[in-house]
Parts: C-alpha cells; structure tokens; sequence
RNA sequence: GGGCCGGUAGCUCAGUUUGGGAUGAGCGCUGCCUUGGCAAGGCAGAGGCCCCGGGUUCAAAUCCCGGCCGGUCCA
C-alpha cells in the first residue's frame, strides 16, 4: 500500500487555497494564486530575491532567530538552549544535523521527557553530504542552525498538528516577517529518514525553500509487524507510531539571506570572516550583473564532480558573454573564501563541544574541514594561520554562545596542532612525489600514473592538486581524471566486508520473571544476603533480590558462591540478574539461599571504579574541559581509562594527575548516588553526564565526587575517596590518533604494583652488581662496551681473514686454465666470505668449507665459464645441505663435515 | 571499525619486486689541509640489535604470521 493521505488542512479549506499539480516536475502543492503554475522549487522556479529582498526589513542572524523563537515563545512553545553539535546521548550518529536529533531516540520512544512540549529551539546542524556544493551554490553549508517548533503528541495527551502547524509557518511568515502570502506555496513531498517516515511540506517561497514541515508518525516496520498495519513510504515498510511528532526545520540562514537579498547566502551570514578575507586577497571587484547570474544558475545546480562544475561555469560564462576561464579566475576565489568561512564555522561548533581531531569517526571530519580549509588558503595565496580565521568565529558567536569563550585556548591549539600535522603530511609527502617521479624519468615515463596519483591521495593524503603542483616544477605531467574522487571512492568499497554480527544469548526465558532488587545498589558495601530462588534456567539461577554486581558499564561481575555453590559469572538481561553457577541441580524454584560475594575481588573494583572517576576528574582539570572518556575497563589489579585529547600526555603533567587524583582521595571526599529522570539529570549536569558513553532508562543513575566529579553510571562505588587507597599511573597509550590510555591501579593493586617495580630494580642491581641509583649509567656502560666488544670481533675477523688469504694463496692448483682454491679451514660464514671475495682472480675459483660452522663459500672469477651458485651444488650434492648465489659468489652449509674433503675433489672434477 | 603506506647511520632516505656481500647515498658530526678571518672546497674518520617476536630456509633488512609504533584515506 503507498501512502496517499489528505493534506488539505483547516487553513487551506477556510482561507481558500488551491491543491495543483507543477507542470513542472508533478509533484502536488497547495497556493493561494489562482494563475500559479509551478510549485516554487528550484529547479521549477528559480531565485527570485536576489538583489530584491523577499522580506521588507533586513535581518542579521541574531535578529532573526530571535523573531522566530519569540513567536513561538508567545504562542506556548518553550525555548529550549541549543544541545552540542556532538550527540554525546546517543551512539547512531557521528554529529546532529537536525534539531529532532535531539530528542532521538529518548523523548520520542518516551523513555524521556521532552524539556518542553511543545518546543522551540534553533539547533546548529552539521551535515557533510554537501560539502562540495559549499561556496558555489550559494545556499549549501556543512553548518547552519535548523530553527524549529516541535510538538509530541503522546498516545493521551495530544498537542497539536498538521493544521495548527500549517498556520503557525503561515502566521510567522506573513504576518511576523512581512512576506507576501501569495508567493507563498506547500509543496507535498512525504519525508522519510533515520527509521521514522510521514507526510510533509515544504515551504517554498520566492525560489527558495524556507521550510519543512514533517508529521512524523510512522516507524520501520519489526518483522513480526501486523500486515494490515503496514504502510509502504519510498520502498520501505511502515508502520503507526505511539508517539506522533511534529517535526520542524526553518533555515535561519535561508531566511537571513531573503531578508538582505545578497548574492549568496554567505555574505547574508559570514560577513565578518567574509569581508576581511577578500580584503586579504585583494579580490578583484566583479561586475555585479555576473556575480548575480552566477548565483542565480548555481541555486540549480549540485556539483558532485569537476565535469558538473564545468558546465555550470560555461553555462553562466555564455549568458554573461565572457570566457569560462575568464568566469573562473574572477568567481573562484569567492567560491574559496565562502567555503573557508562556512568549514572554520562548522569546526569551531565540532571543537568547542568536544570533537577532538583524529583519524576516525566525528574527529577525521573536523581534520576534512581544516585541510580542505587550508588548501583553499593555499589556493588564494594567502598566508595566515586557520587559527586566526577560528578566532573571528569565536568573536563574533561567541555573545549567542559564550561556552566558546571558555574552550577558546583549547580550540584555537588544537587547530594550530592540526596545521603543523598537516604542513608535515605534505612536508614529507612532497619529497615523496619528488622521488617517485625521478624514478619514473629514469624509466622515462613522462606522465604520472593515475594508480599512483591515488595512491599519493589515500596512502598520504595528498590530494591530486597538491600532486600536480609539485610534479609540473619537476616537468612531469599530470592528468586528474573529472571523476577521481568517485574513483577513490569506488575502491574504497571493493575493501570493505560485511561485519560479523555479535552472538548474543537467548534469554527469552526470563522475561515473564519480576525484576530483580539490586542490593547492591542499596547497600554496595554488603558482603552477604538471603535471597529466594525465582527460577533456574540451564546453569542460570535467578534470585528476587542479588548483591552480586552483574557485569556492566566497564565493571567485571562479582563472584562468589550461593549455598556453597561457586558463582562463575553474572549477567543481566533487562532488569533481571542471572547468575551462572557450577552445581545448577542444587537449586530450586522457592528455595532460600545464602549468598556470599569474594570481596577481595569486589572492593577491588570498587577502588578502581570510584578511583577512575577521581582520575577522570584530574585529567578535565590538567587537560582541558574537551577532555571526555572515550572507554574504560576494571580489572583486579588493574584499570584502564581512554580519554579524547589532541596530543600525547607529557610525563610533567602525569605526574600532576597522579598528585591531584591522589589529593582527591587524601582530602576524603564523599560519593553520592541518586537516581533521577533523563531530562531532569541533563538539565541539572549537562551532558558531561555521558562520559561512560549511552546510559539507557527512563531514570539514571547519577553518581558524584563532592564538587569534583558527575557522571551517570551504573557500577559500584565506595562512599568515600578515602577508600580508594594510593591512585598509581602506570603507563599511558595512545591507541588512536585523539586517544590516549591511561592504565593504572588503585588500592592494593597499586601497592603491588610498587613491590614488582622494586623487585624489578633489586633484581636488575644484583645482576650488575652496583647500587639502585647507579643503573642506568651501569646500563649504559655496559652497552657501549657491548658494541665497542662487537666492533673487536669484526675487526679482529677481517684480521682473520687476511692472515687466511695470506696461507691460501700458496695453495694455489691449476686445472687448465683456471686456478682452483679448495680447502677446509675454520672460521664463520662471514669470516669465510670475506676471505673468499679477497682472494678472487678472473681465472679463479675459490671453495672454502669451515670445519667448525659448517660453512661453505664458493667464489668464481669473472672469465671462468661457471656459476658460483651451480658449483656449490656440487659440493651440498656430496656433503648434504644446501645453499646458492649468483654468478661470482655462493654460500651455502654442509651437514657433513667428514665428506668436505670428498666434495672439493668432485668439485675440482667438475672444472 | 575497515583499507592502504611506512619503520635501515643523529636526520632524510636507497636497497625489499627476484632471499645470498650494509664499498649504502646525501645532509649533519669529528680531525686534518687550504684561508688574515668567514663562506666554501679538499682529504681522512667515527657513527647500524636493518622496530620487536615467531616461522620458512643451508641462508632473512628482504618471504610468511603475530605484535608495537607512525602516517593516511574511507564510513
């Protein structure tokens, strides 16, 4: 069944409007102009505002999202604060990229309150699909703030849809903005993604789309779905969700540029990165009739590769009647500063919330925007560092958002450390180039090969531009295909496979079972209990209440044994624990057993949980506030916690961590738990709270250091710092570019820790026989006379050697014309080589074979007609063994020894 | 998370394809010669666990497997 819905709305039947079809591309709108005949999209219609504003007052960015969010706020929405571009409450995107993200998946399954409903909030997005339309188009951004009033309509207690939502857009528009009613249209276009699909509007206005309106209500459908319930949207399988939604999207910076009608939207919106750059350029002025064509066609067009970039530029050169490289030297500088000004944007909003450059995830795509950045630079000639164009975005956001204020120092390093990274890749990537194409002259190729060029841009990250460059100083030329990306891209796919899917236990049986009550939770620090038996499943025995801790959140479960019986390993599925003992036949339903936990085991864990906080704690305060957990795992005698930092820790500021953790547990701070509602908790804490990754519920459990540490978390903890014992770091690693391991070990663990390095150092000691303090200048002497000793040897072989030669050559035999050396001496494979190179003549074959190695070298003149390496198979043949080599050297090993003689005696026959 | 590239003298790298010999190269370093001094040049020399571990082989910097470290592209 394809969904076919009515979308006349209460406004559109009262205040007359019309539902036609565009002649254009078909799809169905609504309008209020009798005469109209497309639908207001491009490329149905094209702009129409620019250089005569759709809007009667010019807005600045601050002045229209201030118009937007105060017209909900006087229509009962509530203002919610934007929520971090990094969506640290979920795990299924990378970057949010549009303001119903934020309420994913919690508030729209209902496991959360929404903060208000319904809402209002102007959400900075971030979406790469279009990054190369950015700077030419003239619309497209990879950042921009998705202006929005969302309602959820819960199974009871509905708020409002399609027809107030319709009005609101109406009112807002006409009657707050100024714009005319009868340019504005409805386009029906049904809406679809991220598992969620329903109708919807766009709202088109003078060429441009302004909004969407989505009514989001249907949800992939399980496969055990009711087929009467299913509905088919763009191919996929639907079905009615509990929750409908009224999902929002207005442009701000769409609806900026309407009310100031400049070229593109960039200069609508980024004037203050904009116009300092051209003024560094000392951009040519363009006529303004081009500058406008230009964006007029570019608002038709989506650049995916280089050929569509070309046809756009002879499509606008022909209608402004210049040369398309004309066009180019003129438009392409603009098209670098707006993209420049548009990429830092989006970066200075991933970095402030915490992004952290690296080679994967979130991070690569802050490391795309600063090189794609800092070869636009490079193209306009312009020498200054990215930082500086950071900064301007800071100044000027900085009052809407002044948590950029507060990561200024961290941001504007990181990007400083990205550009050395970078200036090095290409450093050492250019010498690279360099060597390979004087290879490739010696061969006398004169043109690079495309493998090659793909190989310099996913091996080196040098993008083809770059290779160009270089290769043309160097004459070489180099072809860059339209489509080289695609290509890129093509075998990119040819590697990846299919990931296995991980096994997860059946433990359907247990669902009809109560949950069970975690006395662990309500007295972590008990060691024993009675509980009863709720049911046995295979080895699994389920209690109604457990003080073992089942396994979680980074914590190994606790072990121990129940009525004697030994406990192996404790799981949960949902909210019940199971427990795997080795004797399941002793337990049965309705029984009363005794629990007893291994504390040793526990408080252990406990140490080194409640201890990774307190760390966690040291390092946002040595580091930096974009310091987040990225992974921790407890173990008995030691833990490991990953954080997200941009460089390697330095030894000085470990040894500040340690200090300051240790402090933490020396002052004896007090540990609180609490368990509050989602929203509640985010609202009170931020999403600091997620440092552990995703926490699922409708409550969560909040635990906090006094005035040092809150995360959410579900393990054990101990009620005072105190508890912790010593915090000692033991090493750190960097397991990913912007990741860093910490290993350390708490309570016992830690005093282990010291008595192994001590005995490590005793031990070394004795083996030098000198004091602890005076290892490692002992050390280093004996090493240097380790090599120095090493030298004697080889000096003293060559020694050897001569002295060898000197004896053999008296012992000289001639068969023919050649002469012949075959003997047995003593002497390594080396000893022996070089005493066999030494004594090589052109009519010269020499056989050496060591009595004590075992070793045999054969060498052979230049003038005589055999192979070294077809001699000594003579010898091996007679002798056993093996060996090989070229024309004039061969070396090989005998197994034996008593045959040499023999050996030499065929081979001397073979001559 | 996956793919690709790399790790040899203090530094930048040849050599790895096809296993056999580190005359390795340039820069830097030390000494001497040339010079009034400097720049530069000439001569001589020092400096290598060929990333680590295992395997194959008579033989591994070189081939295979595993690990560590660095780089890079993609989702």
């Amino acid at each position: 069944m394809v969904m076919i819905m009515d979308m006349s709305t209460r406004m559109f039947k009262e205040e007359g409007w019309i539902r036609k079809t565009c002649k254009v591309c078909g799809k169905p709108f609504w309008t209020v102009d009798p005469d109209r005949e497309t639908c207001g999209d491009p490329p149905c219609d094209e702009y129409e505002f620019i250089g005569k504003p759709g809007i009667p007052r010019k807005y600045t960015l601050e002045e229209m999202r201030e118009a937007f969010l105060s017209y909900f706020e006087r229509n009962n929405h509530g203002r919610v604060k934007r929520y971090p571009v990094l969506p640290r409450w979920r795990d299924d995107v990378l970057l949010v990229g549009a303001s119903i993200m934020d309420f994913q998946p919690w508030v729209i399954s209902g496991e959360a309150d929404p903060p208000a409903n319904p809402l209002t909030i102007s959400q900075p997005s971030i979406r790469f699909t279009d990054i190369d339309n950015v700077g030419i188009t003239g619309r497209h951004f990879t950042i921009f703030e998705m202006m929005a009033h969302h309602a959820f309509n819960y199974p009871n207690t509905p708020i409002y849809w399609m027809d107030e939502t319709v009005e609101y857009a109406y009112e807002f528009f006409t009657k707050d903005l100024g714009m005319k009613g009868e340019d504005i249209t409805f386009k029906e276009n049904p809406w679809a993604g991220g598992g969620n699909a329903g109708p919807a509007f766009e709202v088109l206005y003078r060429g441009l789309e302004v909004a969407t309106l989505v009514f989001m209500q249907y949800k992939l459908a399980p496969p055990d779905a009711d087929p009467s319930q299913i509905v088919e949207i763009k191919g996929d399988k639907y079905v009615p969700m509990d929750t409908r939604v009224v999902d929002t999207g207005y442009g701000l910076e769409r609806l900026v540029w309407m009310s100031q009608g400049t070229p593109t939207a960039y200069d609508a919106v980024l004037g203050y990165v904009v116009k300092p750059l051209k003024r560094m350029v000392g951009i040519d002025k363009i006529d303004d009739r081009i500058l406008m064509e230009n964006s007029r066609l570019a608002g038709m067009f989506d650049i995916e590769d280089r050929g569509d970039l070309r046809v756009l530029r002879e499509t606008v050169a022909k209608n402004v009647d210049i040369a398309p490289d004309e066009l180019t030297r003129l438009v392409r500088p603009y098209e670098l500063i707006y993209a420049i000004a548009d990429h830092t944007k989006a970066l200075t909003f991933m970095l402030a919330d915490g992004v952290i450059p690296s080679n994967a995830k979130a991070g690569y795509l802050a490391r795309l925007l600063i090189r794609k950045s800092i070869r636009h630079l490079r193209e306009l000639g312009l020498q200054i560092p990215l930082s500086e164009i950071v900064a301007m975005h800071i100044k000027e956001l900085h009052k809407t958002f002044p948590e950029f204020k507060e990561m200024e120092d961290v941001v504007l390093d990181m990007v400083e450390v990205e550009e050395r990274k970078y200036a090095d890749t290409l450093d050492r990537g250019s010498d690279l180039v360099r060597r390979e194409i004087e290879r490739l002259k010696k061969q006398g190729v004169g043109e690079l090969p495309l493998e090659r060029l793909m190989l310099f841009y996913e091996s080196h990250g040098l993008t083809p531009e770059i290779v160009k460059e270089i290769a043309e100083k160097e004459s070489m030329t180099v072809h860059i295909p339209d489509n080289f990306y695609s290509l890129i891209a093509k075998e990119a796919e040819k590697g990846s496979k299919e990931e296995e899917e991980k096994k997860i236990v059946d433990f359907e049986l247990v669902q009809d079972l109560p949950d069970t009550r975690t006395l662990y939770y309500e007295e972590p620090l008990m060691k024993e209990f009675d509980a009863k038996v709720l049911g046995v499943m295979e080895n699994w025995v389920v209690l109604d209440a457990t003080a073992f801790y089942p396994e979680g959140g980074g914590q190994p479960c606790d072990l121990g044994e129940l009525n004697g019986v030994e406990v192996l390993d404790v799981q949960k599925v949902g909210k019940i624990i199971l427990h795997k003992v080795k004797e399941p036949e002793k337990f049965k339903e309705g029984g009363i057993v005794h629990g007893k936990i291994n504390w040793e085991r526990r408080i252990q864990h406990m140490r080194h949980h409640t201890g990774t906080h307190v760390l966690m704690g040291a390092l946002v305060r040595v580091l930096g506030k974009h310091v987040w957990q990225a992974g921790s795992q407890l173990n008995t005698d030691w833990a490991r916690l990953d954080i997200a930092h941009y460089k390697r820790v330095s030894e000085e500021e470990l040894k500040e961590i340690e200090l300051l953790a240790n402090r933490i547990v020396m002052e004896d701070r007090e540990v609180k738990w609490e368990w509050l509602p989602r929203t509640e908790a985010e609202q009170r804490y931020g999403f600091r709270l997620y440092q552990g990754g995703v926490v699922p519920g409708r409550v969560i459990r909040v635990l906090s250091i006094k005035d040092w540490d809150v995360q959410a978390c579900g393990g054990t903890h101990l009620p005072r710092t105190g508890l912790i014992g010593p915090i000692k770091i033991l090493r750190t690693e960097r397991i990913q570019d912007g990741v860093e391991r910490i290993i350390f070990a708490c309570g016992e663990a830690a005093i282990k820790e010291w008595q192994k390095e001590r005995k490590i150092i005793s031990k070394t000691s004795e083996v030098f026989r000198v004091p602890l303090e005076k290892l490692p200048e002992t050390a280093e002497r004996f090493f240097e006379e380790w090599k120095q000793a090493r030298k004697e040897v080889e000096k003293l072989n060559k020694e050897l050697a001569k002295l060898l030669v000197y004896e053999l050559e008296n012992r000289v035999e001639k068969i023919g014309e050649i002469e012949f050396i075959g003997t047995v001496v003593e002497g390594d494979i080396n000893h022996l080589r070089e005493a066999a190179l030494t004594l090589k003549r052109p009519k010269r074959v020499v056989a050496l074979i060591s009595e004590d190695s075992k070793a045999v070298v054969v060498s052979v003149g230049d003038e005589v007609l055999q192979k070294a390496g077809e001699l000594i198979k003579i010898i091996t043949k007679v002798a056993g063994g093996g060996g090989g080599g070229k024309k004039d050297l061969a070396q090989g090993k005998i197994k034996n020894i008593l045959k040499a003689k023999e050996a030499l005696e065929e081979l001397k026959k073979a001559l």
